[in-house]
Parts: C-alpha cells; structure tokens; sequence
DNA sequence: AATACGGGGGC
DNA sequence: GCCCCAGTATT
C-alpha cells in the first residue's frame, strides 16, 4: 500500500517531466510579453510581485510602468514619502501593499546596500515580502530554482495532477510537497516552470472558464479525463463589500489620496452616509495600520 | 486554522 | 450581481 507522499508525488516521474515540458514549450510561444518579464531590473521584479498579489496583471501593468518611471531604484523610493506611494499606489487595492513596498525599499537601501537581495531569507525578511512573492523574486529577477507556489500554480497542478476542480481554500503542507517534487532540476528549467505553470492557469486553465481546447495538458490532463467534475459544485469565495469596513476605508483614503492639505473626514459630504462609529472605527483602524494620520490641532481631520 | 484587508473587470 | 485575482500578517 503506498504511503501518502507517495499517492501525492507521483505515479509516473516521466509522466511529470512530460506535463512540465509541455507547458514550458507552451509557454515560449503563448506567453505574454508583460514588462517585467526580461528587461527590468530585481526592484522592477519585486515592484511587480508587491503590486499582483491578488491584482490582476491588467490592473497592474500601467501603474507599473508609472511607479518605475518614478522610482527606478529602491533608493528612489526610499528617498520619497509613504504618502506619495500611497498616492502611486492609486487604486490598485490593499494600501497597506504601498505602505510595505515602501517600507521595502528603505530596508533595501539601508540594510542590503540599495540591492534587492538574491537570498530567498532575505527576501523572505523584507516586508510584505511572503513564500510566495520570495520565490518569485528568487526565479524571475534572478533565475534561480525555487517553489512558486500561487493560486494558478495550485490549480493547474490540482486539475492537471490529481483531478481536483480547484483547490482547498488554504495550501496545505502536502500540496507544497507535491509542487516542490515538480520542480525541474536547474534553474533556467525551474524559473521557466514557474512563469509557465503560472501563465497557464492565467490564462488558460482558469478558475471557473477552463480553455481546455487549447490546453498543452489536455492529453494528459486527470481532470479533464474524468470529464471535469466538481466545478459547479466547489465552494465559492466570495467576499462582502458593499457597506463594509473594507468599503468605507478604500472611501476615506480615495478622499486622502487626492487631497493636498489634510481633510475634515468626519464632516465630509461624501461620507454623510456611513455610521458615525463605523466611520471612526475606520478611521482608528488606517491610523493603526499606519496609513493616515491623524491632525491633532483639528478634530475628525485626517491626512495621509 | 481563521480572519482582515481593495477594487474592478469578466461573466 | 456574483466571482476571482502572481498573498501577507495577525490573532
């Protein structure tokens, strides 16, 4: 009887090294040529990383573009304001992700002598720096083999691997050891799975649309051999928004972002509607996460 | 292990 | 309107 790990790593080391090829081979010709992918610098990588945790690539190419315009450097950065990233960040989602990468370059610049470090504890150091986002930096700023783990990588492997729809809500320490197994030897090998693998649940192998008609898998695939179970019935994860606490501080930092002098938040027009103890519940909050602050001379004023 | 944390484009 | 997205930090 096979153990556990053994059910998880493989049935067919040749059948693995086949699904790998396939996709990198994919990958070659149907990947996209987004900025940061060959021309850039390591920052523009991490800059990159920062901004696609949970933001779609579409959203985040023109504000890149920008914010490397700007900030070329970590120096750069380090040199302005948390309040003018957080103006760059502009609406791209979880401010605090500005708030970090800036704190990132100062760490860069002071600790690690204005260099991204290529050490994936470094790496794992800095600020809003993850597993993930560490083994990204690792493979695509500076090609090296590393575990790049994301949300698209676990379901390409769940489907194509072990004919799972989608994958649990949370990694587990199983699944990590499957996608480690996988990783090809070498590190131009390895760096290339990992865009590869990543850009065909982007844009292929999707969560609730699988292209599977253009698929390098398809002939292999466990998930689409035994006819695409479970999509319809896989829990969804979905989030509340409207109304709450999430909505009314992307309100009052919108207000922030645009203002030049601080602002009076708590008499302002546009957020006569929420509830006063929601609204200063808010605001305790952004101040607490060191978003905003507060204007003592003035009550209810705020800036970022 | 669960929860908080934005915002918008595709369907 | 629902659903998802190159996750991380905190409790």
């Amino acid at each position: 009887m096979p153990t556990a790990a053994q059910n998880l790593a493989s049935a067919d080391p040749a059948t693995d090294t086949a699904r790998v090829a396939a996709v990198r081979e994919w990958f070659r010709d149907a990947g996209r040529d987004l900025p940061w992918r060959g021309g850039t610098t390591p920052w523009g990588v991490l800059v990159s990383e920062i901004m696609l945790q949970q933001t779609p690539v579409v959203r985040v190419e023109p504000v890149w573009r920008e914010w490397m315009a700007r900030w070329p450097t970590p120096g750069d950065l380090a040199a302005a304001s948390q309040a003018d990233a957080v103006r760059a960040w502009g609406r791209l989602g979880y401010p605090r992700r500005a708030k970090r990468l800036w704190e990132c370059a100062a760490a860069i610049a002071e600790r690690h002598g204005g260099q991204v470090p290529s050490d994936p504890v470094a790496l794992r150091d800095l600020p809003g720096v993850g597993d993930y986002t560490a083994g990204a930096v690792m493979a695509f700023a500076f090609g090296r083999r590393a575990l790049v783990l994301d949300t698209n990588v676990r379901r390409v492997i769940g489907r194509a691997w072990r004919g799972e729809a989608l994958p649990p809500a949370h990694q587990t320490a199983a699944e990590r050891t499957h996608a480690a197994a996988l990783v090809p030897e070498g590190d131009a090998a390895a760096a290339e799975w990992a865009a590869a693998s990543m850009e065909l649940g982007a844009l292929v192998c999707t969560a609730r649309v699988a292209r599977c008609d253009e698929c390098p898998l398809a002939r292999s695939c466990a998930w689409l051999a035994a006819g695409r179970p479970g999509l319809a019935e896989a829990p969804r994860r979905t989030q509340p928004w409207h109304g709450t606490d999430r909505q009314v501080r992307g309100r009052i930092l919108a207000l922030l972002r645009v203002a030049s002098s601080p602002v009076n938040v708590t008499g302002h027009a546009t957020l006569e509607d929420v509830e006063p103890g929601q609204l200063d519940r808010c605001l305790e909050g952004l101040v607490a996460d060191g978003l905003v602050r507060a204007v003592s001379s003035e009550r209810g004023t705020y800036e970022l």
